[in-house]
Order: structure tokens, then sequence, then C-alpha cells
DNA sequence: CTAGTAATGGAAATGATTTTCATTAAACAA
DNA sequence: TTGTTTAATGAAAATCATTTCCATTACTAG
């Protein structure tokens, strides 16, 4: 973690500063990355993908870039469960589209879903709640995710 | 994966056989540490628990067994995000007791719970049977989990 | 009893992520 | 603008859970 809590909603730039960290080219490469190729992007994809117009961005300052980003809140780091994690933007400038994931055991693609997003946020508030009294346990985050065979490999079964 | 869809219910021995496993000394030693220490072990925990009867049993070993235990469906492969899995008996003797996970991200004690299991059991079948339909997924399982501070790791905050 | 094949263990390999450490460059004050 | 302070960086090495290799052992069906 490090520097106190940081999470919150708001877009770029001011974030960092009142953060203590610094706006530096490669971060804002980063950043810049992950809002256009919209969804689930390893490290080294972005990598990869920073590394034609900055070739000198190394994989350790993507990594140590996407911790900062998810301590900030600016980004979602996300477990498919493959041994590699991926991250995703947080939030659009036009503010957060709230989705779950569908992964595919078979082709590891992953599908967003927002179908009963509404259902299923208001089942985890009322655990999250019923659990925090019970349990005297604070809950800061949920993670919920479907497995399966997407259209295509369960086709070829 | 490997030999076809061996999950379901049964209590051992048959089960493996049925599949074309064999049953030895060591599985079954295995078998014997996870139904009798309850919960959330890593391998490397299994590992240590089993060498002092059985001292010729290899981490290699319990790596494969484990494998094989969760592809019969005898055990649940667990990950609480903290770089190893981990790993749980799916049913006891008597049949399967269904809890979900509270995880302290301080502490990483893992919680078992039971409450609210059984509107979110509802809740998580309607979203699988909706979420099949609509994208032709073919849902095979899901992980929901919660993480949080436990009552002790808050309070010392 | 014997062939066929699954299971095993130890060592080496893998692969994502972290750490180390010397160098560079934001940020802010003068 | 120019320092000065300290965060950020890159390359290489280190970690560490898990897998793979490979030669050996041991179930099991015939």
């Amino acid at each position: 973690m490090g520097r106190g809590n940081c999470q919150g909603q708001g877009w770029w730039h001011g974030k960092f500063r009142g953060c203590g960290y610094r706006l530096t080219a490669g971060r804002e490469a980063i950043l810049d990355i992950l809002s256009k190729s919209e969804g689930h992007l390893s490290a080294e994809d972005i990598y990869i993908k920073v590394h034609p117009n900055y070739p000198n961005v190394g994989l350790t300052t993507i990594y140590r870039t996407l911790d900062v980003l998810s301590n900030v809140g600016l980004v979602y780091k996300l477990d498919f469960g493959d041994g590699r994690a991926r991250y995703e933007l947080a939030q659009g400038p036009k503010g957060a589209h709230h989705h779950h994931h569908l992964v595919c055991t078979e082709c590891n693609k992953v599908f967003d879903y927002t179908d009963f997003i509404d259902e299923e946020v208001e089942l985890l508030r009322e655990t999250e709640k019923g659990l925090g009294a019970k349990y005297n346990f604070k809950i800061t985050n949920h993670v919920l995710q479907f497995y399966g065979l997407c259209e295509k490999c369960n086709g070829r079964k």
C-alpha cells in the first residue's frame, strides 16, 4: 500500500500530485494505452503497446506504475486465474461504467457484462453490510466472476 | 483437465478407480490431511503435514495429487489473491456444506461464512441462467469473495 | 508372473512479479 | 533560471509458486 488512502474518484492529473506522486511521461503513456485499448491488459500487453513510442520504458516501470495507479484508484487489478494479472481503467472521463466479467476457461477470452448488475450490486451491498455487522469485518472490496465455456469453445466439444 | 468429466458427488475410493486413477498411499495421506485439518491449506502446508508420516512424498506429488483431486471434484482449488493456491475438501463424509469466504487483506486470515448463502446462491443461479442464455456461455463455475479487514486488524489502525 | 502404463521424486526449468542499486529527472524553492 | 531534494527509472538479479523432465517404481489387468 503506502501513502494513505488515495482512492476515490476524479480524473488524472490532479489525482497524482495530490497523492505525492509525480506524473511522468511513462505514466501518462501507460494511462493513455489503458484508456485507448479498453479492457483486461496484462503488464506485458501494456509493455508491448507502450514500447514502440516509448522504447525506454521498461517492464519494471510498467509494473510499478500499475501498482501506483491501482493504489490511487485509477486502475483495477484483475485476476482471471490464469497466473497473470490484468488491468483496466477504473473509469473513463465520463465516469464509471460498472460491469462484471465472464471468463472462458478454454480460450481465456473475457466478456464484460452489465446485465443483472443492479441485482448483484444490491445483494452484494446487503451481504457486505450483514457480514460486516456480524463478523465485525470491514469489507473493502469483493470479487464476483463467472467461468465457463464461451459459445465458440462450447461448440467445439 | 484430462480424462473427461469426472466431477460429481460421492466419497473417495470408488471415485478414483472409476476415473482410471490409482489410489496410492500418498494420495490417501493427502486426502487424510485435508479431511482432518479443515480449511484452506496451501500445497506447502499440506506437504509439511504429510511429511512426518510420509517423508518420501515430495512436493511435486502434492501438486500433482491436488490437481487430480480437483479434477475428480473431491477438492476445491481456491485463490485468495496472495499468490498461492489453497485447497479444501469439496465435501465431508456427510456431504457438502456450502460456504463462502471472507478474506482479511492484512493478516490473510480466511473466514468461512454461511450467512446469506441462500440469497447468494439464488442470485448466482439466476445470473448464470440469464448470462448463459444471453451470451450462449456455458457457465461451469463462479467465484464470489469478499475482502477487507478483520476485527483485529481493523482495530489496529 | 509379466507387460503396460500410471505414479513418483528430485532436480532443473518456467514465468510472472519484485528487489537492488546506481542513475535520471520531476518539483519546488531561491 | 538554477539548484536541491527526493521520487522515478531501467537493467539485471532475485523470488517463489508451480511445472516439466526423466529415470525409477509399483499398480493392475491379462
